[in-house]
DNA sequence: GGCTGTAACCTAGAGGCCCTAGGAAAGGAG
DNA sequence: CTCCTTTCCTAGGGCCTCTAGGTTACAGCC
């Protein structure tokens, strides 16, 4: 019979997009195979077990994640770089939950340091904060500051948290304008 | 042979138990069954299937958050009230892992209707910034940042996500400041 | 075209979890 | 002591993870 013809990439990849479907906590190596047309036995000799599904697909993600944030902040700076930024990220998502949800997992250290879009997205938000001119640890305070906004609002967003009718992009707007005068104003 | 004596009550009750043990994604009714010292089926007859055992250790864990948030805020306005809400939230969520993590999953509205500690949460944060003096849809605004970075920032700091050497109480007690002299600046 | 080696893919099966149906036994009320 | 309610049980089906070991497609080479 006509093989399916399975790369760990092609797994990797359609893991990824069933996260996106069902929720990152719900992909599973039989509903893969099943996708594929293929016995769930099969799929081991391309993934070692499910746990490193997850991580492959974490590291996917966060390397996509990191390409879009590198386009929006490219050639920006200051408040330009911080909305750009917060763009990207939001828009990352809510368009992706399963990868975004993928991305906010924890790695054992040596899985994220062989992660390049995991240090590529450290390293974009602290080149975001250069142009505020703060000095360590205030840059950290900063950074886990920044983060900590970001991670929490699209988290509580796209699990439905915000039930008051006020526009959520609106009050996502407001919010990173008002991140941004608090860095302007970070040591004083 | 001597019975167990279950009670919907304790098992949900163990069922937050071994979530702060193992994690609030990783609690099944048969460790639960296993710690009890009786067979899976016996649980049915106090809770209908997993899904009504997560709502009702979120609906637990969310009235236990609201009586340490209440206690915390309890005669404080301002700053005090703001620092005292954010103590109490993230030592919350550090202290019982598995328990906070119940508080965020999305319920249907109907469930949290029904759950005091859910409403007594809300009622609290727009309680706390009162001090303020924000109207509509400002208070909305100041609300989910709030929301966000509290989240976002305990969220990060359990899944491990704050690598760097700096310590993360500091950080805490820098954003909970930033936080106040923003909501006192909001509407300019 | 046939041969061969390396994948890719398979069957078989053990073990864990969720959940239902229906039966047995403990403990209290009368 | 009897009856009834509730607690807990056995039996079993379905889905999931993962291992061991056997086939089979396909690419490259003669």
């Amino acid at each position: 019979m006509a093989r399916a013809g399975l790369t760990a990439e092609r797994v990797v990849r359609a893991a990824a997009d069933l996260a996106d479907e069902v929720g990152f906590d719900n992909i599973t190596v039989s509903a893969l195979a099943r996708s594929f047309g293929v016995k769930d036995a099969s799929l081991y000799s391309h993934v070692k077990n499910v746990r490193d599904l997850r991580t492959r697909v974490a590291v996917l993600a966060a390397g996509e994640l990191a390409d879009r944030i590198g386009a929006a902040v490219a050639g920006r700076a200051g408040k330009d770089a911080l909305a750009a930024f917060a763009g990207a990220y939001r828009d990352f998502a809510l368009e992706r939950p399963g990868r975004y949800a993928a991305t906010q997992i924890q790695l054992d250290p040596a899985a994220v340091a062989e992660s390049p879009g995991h240090l590529r997205n450290v390293e974009y938000t602290y080149g975001m904060l250069r142009a505020y001119g703060l000095s360590e640890p205030d840059l950290t305070d900063a950074v886990r500051l920044l983060r900590s906004t970001f991670h929490g609002f699209v988290s509580l967003e796209s699990t439905g948290g915000f039930g008051h009718s006020r526009d959520v992009r609106a009050s996502w707007d407001r919010s990173v304008d008002a991140l941004h005068t608090l860095l302007e104003h970070w040591t004083s």
